[in-house]
DNA sequence: CATGCGATTCTCT
DNA sequence: GAGAATCGCATGG
């Protein structure tokens, strides 16, 4: 059921984020599995994105994990807060990712609940990169783990989604990038109530 | 070692 | 719709 390493390992990380729509993301932390399907990611295009962490090939230690091989988590924090969720995508050495801004949730919505201090279940549960971390469980410590662990894994339900279900825009809050920041790399599912807006 | 800021979210207005 | 919270990381001296 799990989506092999295979599927990871592709040089077209715009291609595969698209692909990625209508997978179940599930993880399994303290003995509790949560999850649902993704709904919306963005692509970060190694060297070449000037929105990427990795543009420029800058290597780091917070950087190196996206330049290990596909189908491993990338988790670093942002503005201090929140925690951030992408797929690594392509060979070693290609420095490409993937976002995950929105899932559809389907397994341990009580958990997630508590997790983000969600009492009354409302539909901004997961969505949000920040808020699907939190979700989910998910947090540095499990930086650079395999999508093939009983941790974090990516499964196809033969859920999928047709073009006209489908929008392509510019990404979020990367104004920063320059003329990269309106590249359609951001992918998500048409009218989804788990969608971060504008999701028309 | 000091400094500046970010792939955001929440709360209140 | 605006403002605060908050800290690791990248950069430069």
């Amino acid at each position: 059921m799990k989506l092999s390493e295979q599927f990871y390992l592709g040089n077209d990380v715009v291609a595969i984020s698209k692909s990625l729509l209508g997978k179940y993301l599930f993880t399994c932390i303290d003995s509790v599995i949560t999850g649902g399907y993704i709904v919306e990611t963005e692509a970060y295009n190694g060297a070449i994105d000037r929105a990427a962490h990795s543009y420029g090939n800058r290597l780091t230690p917070r950087t190196k994990t996206m330049f290990m091989q596909g189908g491993i988590a990338y988790v670093y924090l942002c503005y201090g807060i929140h925690e951030m969720f992408n797929i690594v995508t392509s060979v070693e050495g290609h420095a490409q990712a993937i976002l995950i801004r929105a899932v559809h949730p389907t397994e341990g919505i009580e958990a997630m609940q508590v997790r983000r201090n969600m009492p009354v279940l409302k539909s901004n549960i997961t969505t949000g990169p920040g808020s699907v971390a939190k979700a989910l469980g998910i947090s540095r410590n499990i930086n650079a783990i395999s999508l093939q662990s009983d941790t974090l894994w990516l499964e196809d339900r033969g859920l999928s989604f047709n073009d006209d279900q489908i929008t392509t825009g510019p990404r979020i809050g990367v104004d920063y990038a320059g003329e990269d920041a309106s590249l359609p790399y951001r992918f998500y599912v048409k009218g989804d109530i788990y969608v971060s807006k504008p999701n028309k």
